[in-house]
RNA sequence: GGCCCCGUAACUCAGAGGUAGAGUGGUAGCAUUACAAGCUACGUGCCGUGGGUUCAAAUCCCACCGGGGCUACCA
């Protein structure tokens, strides 16, 4: 009577093939709106339409699944929420480029037929990511997948727009932008990238009207033909004369005064500073103070204009060299310093952005803020690891204003309509046919559209709903935890706080909890520039060495690079990236995933975890295959036919439930993969599954055997069910195939995925059992020891004594006789009271016992008197530092009494074996 | 410039006052009734450096060195 046995190995494509259609038909990634379980929601980090997987999503999807299906196990009513976003910038830059391959521009289309196009290209394109999370065994609720431009998203952008606005929380200013020339749009603070670069400080003159000259600086020189005004510290008194002067501009010609103002820095320079309001925004601040003119001296795509005199045209780079060159041709030159400073770059192309002046929308943060804020200082919503607190403080306490326009076609339109009569400015959720003010049917919606972000920020309820009062918003909000990446702190999670507590009146999570980011092994970030990034599939399905180095070619990487990074693939990656599965990138990146800022991932490691899997898989299919097909009892028919081989791995695997459950709940996803990796390989099958295969190999039935076959169903069972939310597929795989599904399905339980997660359970702790098998492993271990020391040839049987004084611990060894004779391969073992050991005998000191082997003949004296030489030397050095310890009337007086007696046991404890050693030696004549 | 994080075995990392750990790799041996994606055994640590606090420091404090990140207006 046996099953029919697994295949040899676990074969993740398989599990994976057919799991997840299987979950997906029978509905259990769906969170019922009336269902009566807690809820327990998690909005997924909407990936950008225009994405493809990477490393970053891969670590994202793994940890917020494992929440999600472990709260679910829990018994929440778990919603993961999918969507993506429409990624304005981004998206529209791939149909342009794609236009451009058919030699149009977007102008020539006209905006609606461009966005047809865009539409076209999402809907070809746009889910691709998402069928790649799907790969990853994602249980997201996929019927109320969302998008920010539908309708159901649009509604809430639009609502929220116009609500804000009538409370004054949002407005349309004239003020410097980061603007980015190329994709010819206003960019927020948080899309602008600093990078350091080695510039230079070039100074120059300006002559004064009436005679002399103040010398400024500045890294930007072509900036000086919008000069309103030079600045010096109203307290100088190098410059006590000049202040209210005049100069004209040399090329320009217009007028302006030198002006006193405390921010300048006396220090810096010559102290006195050239002031550019139109560009630079600490020049726009002081021309606020001072009522100075602004001056804008460049075009959209960073050309100079007609205000730039006979620069007009030029675009800024040329601009620069034509400037500086012709105050040379002046005589102003006054020289120039290098000068390292950080440049500010457009976060999706990396142009160099200019702070520029225009017409833009703002929301006005710092009230929204301090809401937010306060709820992270009152503890409503957490902010994990907490050494993020800081970070969002920091960034709350210095917020500007949101600059959420873009001149962009892709997005959410402004629901703002100028009059084309009087100019005024309406806002409104749907076309106003007249203009309030003057009547005037002649109507034009603002062209621009909303920041990306903007839409996000609603996520949490506007994908629920919201403003209806729905009952998805009832029971889905709040969310339970917000998980991403630090990168986007401010961009998405400060965002969403502030508006979810502007418009819902709470927080929209209560924790938030931030990943590390994926590294390299070496620490490098992960990116296909530098030619190290790895496509997450390509550790699931496995590539060739010449597979990856072609698809590397593919990426941009610097042609000078190219040789050394295919030389560093070569290497790495010398036998290619053999399939891990699913489950194996999911398993390394969870026991990676500790509290800190990053992950060094070494891709050649994944390899090792699939290994456990495969360890899993084995041990399922030897007790699958032994247990045959007899009816197995539940664990609590068995208890009391249990033996101590039964109750000690019932009470390890009680730890490790108890272990990882608290892991997961406190995000020490790390934690828990170990738990049950330890639990599993060094106990379980180490020792359990030796220890068991007397009773349950022999012939016939008895209680023992039930009691076994019992124990070997239950600990599979559990142990599947701890580690499934990290490995899904091959958990389902297994557990599908054990004889207890039948009990699951009398409750209407066909998958692993809606079991009950493990709980621990006082009972099956035994602390005696655990001290006997502890007992047990340590003999068996120094046999094994002393066994491998000698050389004795494997298979060669000998035999061992156990000598302890402790009477009880002789009565288990002697209980364990058989036990430790197989796996110690001994063929006899005799145990007695502490004595004289045996001459030509190897001996291992335990701190209970002694372990002695004869090897009559086998021995090499020498070197068994220099390794007893070396112990006692190493016991000698400890002992003796455990001595002055003790002497120290201090340690006596302050240490707890505890740690002192712990001391002293140990003392007398390292004494005996130090003895015994010494008598050991002393016996082989050394 | 300010702030934050990290320096522990060859590698990747846990440990956060009380005997320095795991996994991987390495070395040697092994076809032992599930597993060679396996089994058994074995090693190395001035816990970055220098001070301090403490009976006791890898752990707490200070400074420094090295690596990384965030942030900022030094024109």
């Amino acid at each position: 009577m046996t099953t029919e046995p697994l295949e040899k190995a676990y074969d993740p494509r398989a599990a994976e093939a057919r799991w997840y259609p299987f979950w997906m038909e029978r509905g259990y990634f769906h969170a019922p709106t009336d269902s009566d379980k807690p809820p327990y929601v998690i909005m997924i980090p909407l990936p950008n339409v225009t994405g493809t997987l990477h490393m970053g999503h891969a670590l994202m999807v793994t940890i917020q699944d494992i929440l999600i299906r472990h709260r679910r196990m829990k018994g929440f009513n778990a919603l993961w929420m999918p969507g993506t976003d429409h990624a304005g910038i981004a998206t529209q830059v791939v149909v342009e480029r794609e236009l451009a391959k058919e030699g149009i521009k977007r102008h020539e289309l006209g905006r609606e037929q461009f966005l047809e196009r865009v539409w076209a290209w999402k809907e070809k394109n746009g889910n691709r990511i998402l069928e790649q999370l799907k790969g990853l065994g994602a249980s997201l609720d996929w019927p109320r997948l969302r998008f920010t431009m539908d309708e159901v998203c649009s509604r809430a952008v639009l609502e929220a727009f116009v609500r804000l606005h009538e409370e004054g929380l949002l407005y349309r200013g004239h003020r410097l932008i980061n603007w980015c020339p190329r994709c010819l749009t206003a960019l927020s603070n948080e899309e602008v990238e600093h990078e350091d670069h080695q510039g230079e400080m070039w100074s120059f003159a300006y002559p004064l009207d009436g005679g002399g000259e103040i010398v400024v600086a500045t890294t930007r020189p072509e900036t000086m033909l919008g000069d309103t005004a030079v600045a010096v510290h109203p307290d100088d008194e190098r410059y006590r004369d000049v202040v209210g002067r005049t100069i004209t501009h040399p090329f320009t010609g217009h007028k302006f005064e030198v002006i006193a103002d405390s921010y300048v820095d006396r220090e810096f320079g010559t102290g006195a500073v050239k002031i550019t309001p139109a560009h630079d925004f600490n020049d726009f601040e002081m021309a606020l103070r001072h009522d100075l003119p602004k001056i804008n001296i460049l075009t959209e795509d960073a050309r100079i204009n007609e205000n730039g005199a006979q620069f007009a045209g030029q675009d800024r780079i040329a601009a620069r060299a034509a400037v500086k060159k012709a105050i040379e041709d002046k005589g102003l030159y006054r020289g120039r310093q290098d000068h390292a400073m950080a440049i500010g770059v457009c976060q999706r192309c990396g142009t160099v952005v200019e702070p520029y002046l225009s017409w833009q929308w703002f929301v006005k943060c710092r009230p929204l803020a301090e809401v937010a804020q306060q709820a992270v200082r009152a503890g409503r919503t957490r902010i994990l690891p907490e050494l993020w607190k800081k970070t969002w403080d920091h960034w709350m306490d210095n917020i500007q204003d949101w600059c959420i326009s873009r001149q962009l076609w892709w997005g959410h339109q402004i629901p703002a309509w100028h009059c084309q009569n009087c100019r005024e400015v309406t806002v409104a959720r749907s076309a106003p046919g007249a203009c309030p003010k003057c009547q005037s049917t002649s109507l034009r919606q603002d062209e621009d559209v909303l920041d990306t972000w903007f839409s996000s920020a609603m996520w949490p309820f506007s994908t629920l709903r919201w403003p209806d009062q729905s009952t998805d918003l009832r029971a889905f909000y709040p969310g339970a935890v917000l998980e991403t990446g630090f990168d986007i702190l401010f961009f998405w999670v400060a965002r969403m706080m502030m508006m979810g507590l502007h418009f819902m009146r709470d927080v929209p999570f209560a924790d938030v909890y931030l990943h590390p980011m994926v590294r390299d092994a070496q620490g490098r970030k992960m990116s296909k520039s530098l030619g190290n990034a790895i496509d997450p599939i390509d550790v699931i399905e496995g590539i060739s060495r010449d597979e990856l180095i072609a698809k590397t070619r593919t990426y941009p990487v610097p042609q000078h690079k190219l040789p050394q990074v295919i030389d560093w693939l070569k290497k790495e990656y010398a036998e290619g990236i053999p399939a891990s599965g699913a489950d194996g990138l999911r398993f390394t990146l969870a026991i990676h995933a500790a509290q800190v800022t990053d992950v060094k991932l070494s891709i050649p490691r994944v390899a090792g975890y699939r290994a456990f899997l495969n360890k899993i898989w084995n041990a399922a299919r030897f007790a699958l295959m032994r247990i045959g097909d007899d009816v197995v009892l539940p664990l609590a028919d068995v208890r009391a036919q249990l033996s101590v081989a039964e109750r000690w791995i019932l009470s390890r695997l009680d730890h490790a439930v108890e272990e990882t459950d608290r892991a997961l709940l406190e995000y020490r996803f790390d934690d828990a993969a170990n738990a049950i990796y330890r639990f599993f390989w060094s106990e379980f099958c180490d020792w359990y599954v030796e220890l068991c295969k007397p009773t349950l190999l022999a012939d016939g039935d008895s209680p023992a055997k039930a009691a076994v076959r019992a124990t070997l169903v239950h600990v599979l069972d559990t142990s599947l069910r701890l580690l499934h939310p990290i490995c899904p597929f091959a958990t389902e795989e297994i557990w599908q195939k054990l004889p207890s599904l039948g009990r699951y399905r009398e409750q209407g339980i066909d998958s692993i995925m809606i079991a009950p997660y493990p709980q621990a359970d006082p009972t099956l702790r035994d602390a005696a059992a655990e001290k006997e098998i502890a007992r047990l492993i340590e003999v068996v271990t120094a046999v094994r020891s002393l066994r491998a020391e000698y050389n004795v040839p494997a298979g060669k049987k000998i035999g061992a004594c156990v000598q302890a004084d402790d009477g009880f611990a002789r009565e288990a060894m002697l209980g364990f006789s058989d036990e430790i004779r197989k796996l110690a391969d001994l063929s006899q073992l005799v145990v007695e009271r502490r004595g004289e050991t045996p001459r030509e005998s190897a001996v291992g000191h335990l701190e209970w016992c002694d372990v002695v082997v004869p090897l009559a003949g086998a021995i090499d004296l020498d070197a068994e008197q220099a390794r007893l030489r070396k112990e006692i030397e190493k016991t000698g050095k400890e002992l003796e530092k455990l001595q002055r310890k003790l002497r120290n009337e201090d340690f006596l007086a302050k240490a707890p009494p505890d740690v002192v007696d712990k001391d002293r046991g140990r003392l007398a404890e390292l004494g005996t074996i130090k003895a015994k050693l010494a008598d050991t030696l002393q016996r082989l004549g050394g």
